[in-house]
Order: C-alpha cells, then structure tokens, then sequence
DNA sequence: GTGGTCTAGACCACA
DNA sequence: GTGGTCTAGACCACA
C-alpha cells in the first residue's frame, strides 16, 4: 500500500479505505487476522496512533472486531462485508455524479467523457 | 450558492469551486467584477475573512485580479478561463477512475456502474 | 506614463515617482505649470482622488504649489528639484544594496551581478 | 530576524522573505524542518495566523511541504530551492536597473553610483 | 504537539 | 466603498 502524504485525504482513512479495497476485491476474506496496530504502522511507516484510529473507525462499523490479546480480525458476517464494499462504490459514484451535474453535463456527455478517459489511460 | 457549513469541505474551497464553476458554465464571463469580498460574505452569511481567503487563492492561480479600492474581477484571458474550468472536470473525472480501479472495477462495469446510477436518479 | 495596475505599488506613488522622474532628467522644469488634477486624472484613466493624493504629498514636501483659481506648479526652488531628485535617485541605490546584502553577496558579486543584467539587457 | 513593525513591507511577506534568505545563504536545508506555526509565531513575536499565512504561500509555491499533525519541512527538490533563491536575486536586481533607467541614468553611470555607494558604507 | 479553518473585529491603504 | 493585514481566540483534524 502507498501512504500519499501530500493529498488533503487523511491518512487514517487511507488505510480504511486501503483494507475495504481488499476486502472488496477479495485480497481480504470473512474472519482472517490482520496484521497488529504494531506491525502495521510499522509496514506503513506511519505513526501508531494513525493505525489505531483507522481500526477504531472499522470496529465502531463493526467491520472489524479486536479481541484482547489475541489480536484484531475482520467480521465473520458476509453479509457485512458485502454492505461495506457496495457503500464505498456506491458513495464514489454517487459523488462523482453529483459534482459533475453541478457543472451543468448531461447524462450523454458524462458518460461519453467517462468514456474518453477509460480508453485515454490504457 | 449553498454553503455546506457541516462538511469538512473547507468554506472557501466551497466559494472557489462555486466560481470556477459558474465559469465553467458561462454564467460569469471575462473580465466581469465579482461582488465586493463584504457582499459576497453578507450574501453567503460568512465572515469577509473566508471570502477574501478564496479570492486570495484564485488570484494566486490568476483566475481574478484585484484593485485596491477598486474591486475584484475575473481575468481577460479566456484561455486560462478555459484551462481553469477543463482542469476541474479533469480532476474530478480522473479521481472517479481511479478509485474504480484500486476496486477492480473492469471499464465495461465502471461504464454500466455510472449509467445505472445516471438513469436511477432520474 | 502607463500606470501599472498589478503591481503592490500604489498608483498615487507612481504618479509622484512620473513627475520625479521628469524633472530629474529635465522635461519638467522649475515653475511650470502641472495639468489639473482633473485633466491629469483623464489622461491616465485614473480616478481624480488618486491624483489629488499624489498632488497633496509633493506639495507637503514643498515640491510643487498650488495657486486657487490659477493652477499647481513645479516649485521656482532648483536646489529643491535637485534634492528631490537626488533623494529618489539615492533611495533606489541604497535599498539595493542593503536588499543584496541581506543575501550575503559580497561588493564585488554585487558590482558583478548588476554588470551582468546591465548588458544582458542591451 | 528582525521582525519590522513599522514598515509597509507585510510581516508574512518578511518572514517569507527571511526563510528565502536563509536557503539562499545555505543556513537551512533541503528537507529541514522548520519550527512549529506556534514556536516561530513565539519566537517573532507576531501572531501564529501570520507565520500561517508565510508558510502557506511558501507551500503554495512548492518551497515547504507541511504535514498536518507532523510539521513544516524545506522540500528535498534541490533546483526548487535553487530556483527561488536565484528569483529574488534577480528579482531585487532587474527592478533596481529598470528604476535607474526610468530615471535616464546611463549603465555606466549606475554601475559607478553603485560602486560609490558600496564603498561609502563600509 | 502540529497544522487547518473560521470568526470577530480593529486598523490601514487606496480610489 | 473596496481590498489588505493582523490579532485574539475558538475549535477541529491528525499523528
């Protein structure tokens, strides 16, 4: 994972993002162990208290349950995972939308530059 | 122009993007004078100091000119009008792909993903 | 005289330094007539009051009179248009090297580097 | 430094033009990190708003970087650094030589009002 | 502890 | 009337 420290996104919820990804992609399953505060912020080179907040935020979303002294593990519930996974894309389109019809595109022409951009990066 | 005062959306940032936008969709052309930093402040209900932020930062981009005593206008230069306004819809484009992408989204399913959500808002 | 709206300097200090300027290499004179702040005012599309300001500071410093009902005038006193020019002329020089200095150059970088700008230009 | 109160010369703009200097001379660094808003603020004397607004535009401008929760940093790019120092020297020197020619002064009598300048000083 | 945003308000410079 | 600078201080976000 790359930390981008200059953009105006927090870290903290780059790594949440970070995690969701993968679990959306399937990198990440039901009930698998992730890696401690510790070992994490260590691997991403980022202060400790960072990591915490992130699991903080993931647990109070009971994403992720932390169980004392045996470690932090995402939920065994398929069905919250798949929630969580749909809420990201469907906020990133949502909000992708809504900005582009405040600068006055039509449904044609957001689709069409939608369109020009896929096949201009590849 | 509707300020959000919840979001963490910094004010001023609000009040640059409603201007490059009203640009973006020629509601406010060249050389045109932009409401006094006071009365733009009383119509948006927020202090003179916020408005002079953002109108400090698009003259430092040279969107706007100020005169002392005078007052504030958009630039002549059609041209950085233009790039100013294509930069925005750029962005936001770009960053939309993008996040799709680090979701394994194919383009084919970033295309049908965008016009389910274009036509269900309809 | 073009009038530099850009720039931190005031407008009113332009129009003092123009009138400086000119009788310092002499194309104004001891005694002549100055146009009215009015016709001033006109021939450089800048507003009256900003000229009356000009007008009022040279004529605390006893550079220029005015006579009600007749018009302003370059003072009679030559030793004082000589010492006004110099002051001006004394002022650039000295705010340059005390600026060059800040930056550590020694006497001889500062001769060379201003050697080098004067004939760059040509 | 000396902060100075009096002067037109804003204090942002002095402590700017501090820092720039002190690149410029070689006593701060690529990568270095600067004191705190808060310590410099204490330091200077001047209100921690003021040294914001100084690193701000030094960010704007890709001199510093700054990191919320971490702190303000000199940029690691070398030719930034470079750069900048190089564009208030010039800057300081192509302003003085147009002021002297406005006022007719031939190059080789500015460069000899320089030289006896420099040398009545010392 | 460190930076970021915002308000309220004073005072100034300029046109 | 219009923009520019600065202070004091609150509250927040982040590490």
């Amino acid at each position: 994972m790359d930390i981008n420290y200059d953009t105006a996104r927090p870290i903290y919820k780059q790594i949440m993002e970070y995690i969701i990804r993968k679990l959306a992609t399937g990198e990440l399953e039901a009930g698998e162990k992730l890696p401690s505060q510790r070992d994490m912020a260590q691997k991403l080179e980022v202060n400790p208290n960072t990591v915490q907040r992130a699991y903080r935020e993931m647990e109070n979303r009971r994403l992720i349950e932390t169980r004392r002294g045996v470690g932090t593990f995402i939920t065994e519930s398929r069905e919250k995972i798949e929630e969580v996974s749909q809420e990201l894309s469907e906020k990133i389109i949502s909000e992708f939308i809504e900005q582009m019809r405040l600068l006055n595109f039509t449904n044609q022409e957001i689709i069409e530059l939608v369109k020009k951009n896929l096949f201009r990066e590849e």
